[in-house]
DNA sequence: TATATTTGTGTATAAATTACGCAATATGAA
DNA sequence: TTCATATTGCGTAATTTATACACAAATATA
């Protein structure tokens, strides 16, 4: 037998977060059959010379214009009649985007790429509602023992904003107070001078995620865990 | 473009368990170039109508003879290089045997299959220690969190051996106390009638891993942790 | 029968988690 | 200005979990 005819593609769970909106999930609208007009995730095939990597990135910027901050490759699917037409393996990626890189879809129309809020989606292409549960699987369980979150975050974040990151990821209620001194026990962030102004009540400290000394800490054995 | 012409193969890093052994693993000589004449870890090329996992068992039985008793995606190695030929993109999968499967090579010569000490390996083919480096990792981290060792063990096995198969996977001592009764208050295992006679000093019962039980403690909500 | 060896049980101490009280610092309305 | 309200930051008691280790029970062997 010759090399059988199996086809290879990248998708990508793309989250986003909001802190009023929550996470969302960045979805492309099909322009073909099979499943034209349905919403799928991003993706499409790797070409010969390219990186898995680098194919991700370069679908994403394609359909979408959006450029991740953080990707990892997640897990292959490989199911022989999850694609209608043919033998489609596709190895899936899940990245994060920071708030502010939010809103800019440069490379297309708003009606081909699309966030959709997590609790709000529409019904999904192929295997695809699979794959979403599976990042959605994923990314809960990283967040809790690597400093992933800060992907979602912009530079400069209050412990109000990565408080209820972890709540929306793990859809549960953390105690505030436990949860600040569990994530400043860390010492992985940096304190900054200013203090976020214009809210309600007292006005909290700005912090920072210092990669390096998490870097080197990790180095010396320290575990990372909320 | 047509589609690029990229080769999909599945590889399987193979564990296998016996209390005087430790660890070992699983490896084939590579017949033909590249690296005719060194050792590799089974696999081979995907076949169009197979799912990824049958794929992985056929080339497991043809090459080796033979059978997991535990199978588990790993992760897609797909580096343009990784093979001197051409693109060949590879889902590797690692696999678990019961020491009473560790001997049976039915179906090739001695000389073309073999087991190795964890400890005591040749140099590998293509970037097949890098997977493995990764496979070990993996499992060390799922022994912890999922009940998966026992499948490295006879269906009976007593406290001493499960603690000993721990103790050779984290390649560190863990207090035999402790270990015990971490382990007892799970509530997963059945403790059998028969004691394990024989040996040196006190017989110690034998256990069995109580899967029904095990998954309806999970559905309850409890955790496995090790 | 004595000694060595291994299993099984218990317990004291340390560390981590959880629940929650309250002062400090801000905004906005009376 | 003053008071009510909101939010941050710090602390502490109670509970649970982890760790270290003592010792009795059961067996093989010298």
């Amino acid at each position: 037998m010759a090399t059988p005819n199996i086809s290879l593609t990248v998708d990508a769970i793309v989250f986003g977060y909001e802190p009023k909106e929550g996470l969302s999930v960045l979805l492309v609208k099909r322009k073909y059959p099979p499943f034209k007009g349905r919403w799928a995730i991003p993706g499409g095939f790797v070409k010969e010379k390219e990186s898995l990597e680098q194919a991700v990135e370069r679908e994403l910027e394609e359909e979408t214009g959006v450029k991740v901050n953080y990707l990892e490759q997640l897990y292959s699917f490989g199911n022989p009649k999850r694609d209608p037409r043919s033998r489609i393996v596709t190895i899936a990626y899940y990245g994060l985007v920071r708030s502010s890189n939010f809103e800019l879809f440069a490379a297309t129309d708003a009606e081909d790429a699309q966030w959709f809020h997590l609790h709000e989606l529409p019904k999904l292409a192929f295997d695809h509602q699979k794959i979403l549960d599976y990042a959605l699987e994923r990314l809960q369980n990283k967040v809790s023992y690597q400093p992933i979150g800060f992907k979602l975050l912009n530079e400069k974040f209050t412990m109000e904003e990565i408080h209820h990151l972890y709540e929306v990821i793990y859809n549960r209620k953390l105690d505030r107070r436990n949860f600040r001194k569990k994530f400043l026990k860390l010492d992985i962030l940096e304190e900054l001078e200013e203090k976020s102004g214009g809210g309600r009540g007292r006005p909290g400290s700005y912090y920072r995620f210092d990669e390096k000394k998490y870097l080197k800490l990790e180095k010396e054995g320290m575990s990372f865990e909320v």
